[in-house]
DNA sequence: CATTGTTTGTACAATATTTCACAATCTCTA
DNA sequence: TAGAGATTGTGAAATATTGTACAAACAATG
């Protein structure tokens, strides 16, 4: 065991790929898994999957490998994933209403308890099974939900603000959506999903060579029948 | 300059974060730009900044600084992101729908070119200004429209079945957002967004302690009109 | 219950990435 | 055009992360 420093990153972002593999393991009848095993399922190697647990304990038999069941709820108690947790959402627009009605979260036992946005004509309006809230109201309605993580799909010039809002009404952790890096008190973690970026690092690994026309070749549903009838 | 090893990963996607940089330094009337300058705007230490450069040339002049336009440019070049890149996306549910309409891409050149799904209640209606087309056909089409980025916004246990179609479409990267691993051939990138990854990482870091209660509190826009009341 | 075969946990080695510091280079002003 | 001030590019040091290998611990089997 090592509880002297604590876990790096990459290892946190491992162990929850590792509760996924487990619940699927144990959807598939596994009661018991190796590393091996492990590494077979999520392409963790063996030895990394050995040292990331050791970071928090001792949770395998030598010769048998890893109790499924009971790995998975002690990792869940780790990443604070033994219960549900509450999120809100900023920002109904686009994406905002997409992620609330993201089944994965639901899945996952995370709980969509309020969705806000500063539109009076979303305000009121129903997103899945919620009410648009005021985002002025955050810090009143907050008080009494205690939600402590907040996503932030908002446009950029505002992220900032409703992060500054989202500190004030007592949210401890932030998903922020937008593309626009976001400051916030110690203590307060963000973590940053910026969808461009992603898009913008798999260009560089784009094969060089191919100079691609500027011409878009846009193909609508009939067109492609089309194209359909004359290759077969 | 350091063109021997190629640039590692972490400093690609920074450098897509330094081109969004110098494109509002732009908009601001920022001819020049230091190191430093960039430092108070994207929170990465001007040392890293300079190294990460490095890695490409020399762009900046001693005592100066960079010149915004021309490191832009270049930054694009380096990136593939000097000409518009053609994308399309698997999966016209919840998710894909939004991606579709996310106004980030096409605010970064990227242009959607194809949405698809094997679901024939949803093949032919229209996402945004896009037709919904049948998966079946996608190698057919691809063929004339070449696109040869990918993302993945499928329920998890087709994610890899999509991914292989693509890759025999010809796309060579991917951006995957469904919850599970896909195993591509050598050559062809994918990049995984895991949206509940995400959450869970960050309740690792929630602050210890606080045993939520498992009753939700959910307001609803009305009863958050009365907590205005009550307070005010 | 001894022996063979697995698998863990971890020390150590190897890479990868970031930080630091500073000589070299350029600007700017008088 | 000389001197003061600013900023780059980059080695070298410091951290961080991953890979490797193996002794110790346990299972399983006859």
């Amino acid at each position: 065991m090592n509880t002297n420093k604590s876990a790096p990153e990459p290892t946190i972002a491992r162990i929850a790929l590792y509760l996924r593999c487990l619940r699927i393991a144990k959807q598939d009848g596994a009661t018991t898994l190796s590393s091996a095993d492990i590494e077979k399922r999520t392409g963790i190697s063996s030895g990394q999957v050995r040292k990331d647990l050791s970071f928090f304990g001792e949770f395998g038999k030598p010769g048998l490998g890893y109790a499924v069941d009971e790995l998975a709820q002690r990792l869940a108690r780790i990443m604070r994933l033994d219960h549900p947790q509450e999120i809100m959402i900023v920002g109904a627009g686009n994406l905002g209403s997409a992620l609330a009605g993201y089944t994965g979260f639901t899945e996952s036992d995370f709980h969509l308890v309020a969705i806000y946005d500063n539109n009076f004509s979303k305000i009121g309006r129903r997103v899945w099974d919620l009410d648009i809230l005021d985002i002025e109201q955050m810090e009143e309605l907050n008080a009494k939900m205690g939600v402590q993580i907040g996503m932030i799909a908002t446009p950029a010039r505002v992220a900032q603000e409703v992060a500054d809002r989202m500190v004030r009404s007592g949210v401890r952790v932030v998903l922020n959506f937008s593309p626009t890096r976001v400051v916030v008190p110690k203590g307060v973690i963000v973590r940053n999903v910026d969808l461009t970026q992603e898009l913008q690092i798999l260009c560089y690994y784009l094969p060089a060579g191919d100079q691609q026309e500027d011409a878009f070749t846009t193909i609508s549903s009939d067109a492609a029948k089309n194209i359909e009838d004359e290759t077969e």
